[in-house]
DNA sequence: TGATGCGAAGTGGTCTTACCAATTTGTCAA
DNA sequence: TTGACAAATTGGTAAGACCACTTCGCATCA
């Protein structure tokens, strides 16, 4: 993380870490409606189209929000709100950032699973069984593509911790499975998805954390499996 | 992460998504120069002012560099870079969301001495050995800090995962560490803290990736402790 | 008296222009 | 050929005009 040497800075990245502070400090609370940009372009003493520079950054940030007409807003502050950039990286990535994202996930994966088995309730396990049936019905690979994310989305919310979930959603973006659903080759990759995610379904079920963790283990094996392919390809 | 309805949106945020398309596909490569601001102003059908607030977005995502009178560059596009606002959330965060965070940590970390116990070489054990020292040594809390904080970053470095190190990286911002220790209470926190850090550095020095997977949960432990109180006291 | 509609005011979004600050390029002299 | 300096280029900043959207206030009607 950036601590900037303080020698070469411009007004915006001022204005941009004044802002942070004092939202940090607490002056500025989540879901308030900050000043109009022009004020705060007088108070912090630049013009308003570097204020609005900053309160673009800040915007990309999920730190704030602006509404054209109504004013900017600080945002809940939850992770999913300020790690809402972190899915950047899983766009961009390739050949050893993808297989190093991909074992992260890794860790995450099973001990999200692990921390499921301990705490998800009837509705959570029947809404995975529902995404199990739309899987197996078939139908466009977008819609397989949503099912599967939906499938993953269930089980790291039911591990209870938002930000553990706004990591997993940015590591496991739409994009960034659709990459890898397309580049799957084998036959029967289907099949083994399915019975992968009917083994995580079952530990569940069983509140079996242990059994979780290795399920969902085997299961991002998959995934590291084509990381590994797709880094041999770019070599 | 967003998947934006598309039904409302700015120029500049389409022309944060097309620069970022057109990354992803290739196009821009790492450490490339892109046409001047007025050129892809320009050729996106924008103003140069809002060209800037999409610069200045892809900037803190550390996606593009902008160097005065130089040009506008894409960056390595490496971990480090893309995950340069993760540290926010660790920053701004406070009550369950601390205590979350930290408990992400507690799954990362003891992943992460693990790996570094298998990886770890001479040169990193004496430099574990020397932040070991400086820390015992003493001085003022804020090189405390840094000790501290170089201790766990050779660690997470030793694992061998870049995404894993920027990930760790900004949930132990230098500012949120300073909090941890400014809220430590106990007296002999810190000759605890050096057993603790003594415990990983020797299992790692036995290439012992359980022994190190443990010590580093035990340290966490204390963080995790420290969270807690805070989340009570906010309450 | 309360609800609704409309216009005015306020606020974000976009564009243009002028100028400053830093870097790069080109020219000329030694 | 090299070094110095000026010109050109490019990012950074400010100011102002105007557009697009939202909110507020006031008047009218039931």
């Amino acid at each position: 993380m950036t601590e900037d040497a303080g020698v070469k800075t411009t007004v915006t990245q001022r204005a941009i870490d004044e802002i942070k502070t004092r939202i940090a400090m607490g002056e500025f609370t989540p879901g308030q409606r900050l000043p109009t940009e022009r004020d705060l372009a007088a108070d912090l003493g630049l013009s308003r189209s570097s204020m609005r520079e900053a309160i673009r950054a800040l915007t990309v940030m999920g730190v704030l929000e602006a509404r054209h007409g109504a004013g900017i807003y600080v945002t809940r502050l939850e992770p999913g709100d300020l790690l809402e950039t972190f899915g950047v990286v899983a766009e961009i990535s390739r050949g050893d950032t993808l297989l190093h994202l991909v074992q992260v996930r890794k860790i995450l994966e099973p001990a999200a699973a692990a921390a499921a088995a301990a705490r998800i309730d009837d509705e959570g396990l029947a809404r995975l069984r529902a995404e199990m049936a739309a899987m197996e019905r078939g139908g466009k690979a977008e819609e397989i593509v949503g099912h599967d994310m939906e499938f993953h989305r269930i089980i790291t919310e039911a591990a209870g911790n938002p930000v553990l979930a706004a990591i997993l959603g940015g590591l496991n973006s739409r994009t960034f499975r659709a990459r890898v659903w397309r580049g799957y080759r084998e036959e029967g990759v289907f099949a083994r998805t399915y019975r992968e995610h009917d083994a995580i379904y079952r530990a569940l079920l069983d509140r079996d954390p242990d059994g979780a963790r290795i399920a969902a283990a085997v299961h991002i094996g998959a995934v590291e499996d084509w990381a590994r392919r797709q880094q041999q390809e770019e070599e």
